[in-house]
DNA sequence: TTAAATTATCATAGCGATGTGATAATTACT
DNA sequence: AGTAATTATCACATCGCTATGATAATTTAA
């Protein structure tokens, strides 16, 4: 459903979410806790960055923490750098054109389905994630693999 | 939502959905009136026939056609050999175990969605989208690009 | 000023999905 | 038998996503 990279951003941002806000967090920190390539992280992390999702402090010290409140982040905010499905391609059968007024034989019954998927990406906040069971991700025990 | 192949793949059993059923239709034909790469499609039919969806004919005169009536074939059925989202994936955050008693935090509220999704395909009919607008796809005029 | 720690960036590799072209196998027709 | 038409298969090219490793830039602190 989402791309491994809008996968690992979610997680991040859940992750963070359930952490103390206002400490930073490093990028080996996040990778080995949630076991995810740390190169690859970090620049997932700096795209989530430049989308104003986190903010991120260079140099000795630094990390990345949460620039909103994870009630006002929506589930699109985070996925959209990354290709997420939010609502974009409707068209089942991939038409550049398909509406209400040009549609594909498809259009009217997927309608219905697509909409409810990219209303649950732009209505569920990351806040509304932390209600759920299991919100806080266990850390790993050292040396577990 | 779907891969290229598996749309090529429903494009192309809705097209011969919307003809007769009991003539065979050459690759390059189906190619050319569905503008998708004409040895790529070949492959695809090829798999669609190894999953009894079309039944292929070798030879001069050959061709493909549907195994079955349009409304004895499921979306499922069309896209699950192209990796179709039609279910399998069903944690959002990619837990391998992610079920009601051993729920992520998207679980309770990711469930519902990825559900209503999961039975379009299952109990949605290529028959079914016939009776929607367009279904017949206009055969290209020669020499159009 | 230097060293250490950390993010930012660059270069590149692996891999699967997508696509192209050529050849083999099969069938129908003459 | 031979030829043409068609699917089946093989070999390979291309591209984007994923991943790895190295280096640069930045910040803190001694």
């Amino acid at each position: 459903m989402l791309s491994q990279t809008a996968e690992y951003a979610l997680r991040t941002v859940l992750y963070l979410a359930a952490e103390k806000q206002d400490t930073l967090f490093r990028v080996s920190e996040i990778a080995e806790d949630l076991d995810v390539p740390r190169n690859y992280l970090s620049k997932t992390l700096h795209q989530l960055a430049k989308a104003g999702i986190l903010t991120s402090s260079r140099g000795k010290h630094g990390g990345f923490r949460l620039t909103k409140a994870p009630s006002r982040i929506t589930l699109a905010e985070v996925v959209a750098p990354f290709n997420g499905p939010t609502g974009a391609r409707i068209c089942l059968l991939g038409r550049t054109a398909c509406s209400d007024s040009d549609p594909c034989p498809a259009h009217g019954k997927w309608k219905r389905v697509s909409g409810e998927v990219s209303t649950f990406f732009r209505e569920t906040t990351v806040g509304d994630l932390l209600e759920g069971p299991a919100a806080r991700v266990p850390r790993k025990r050292a040396g577990a693999r």
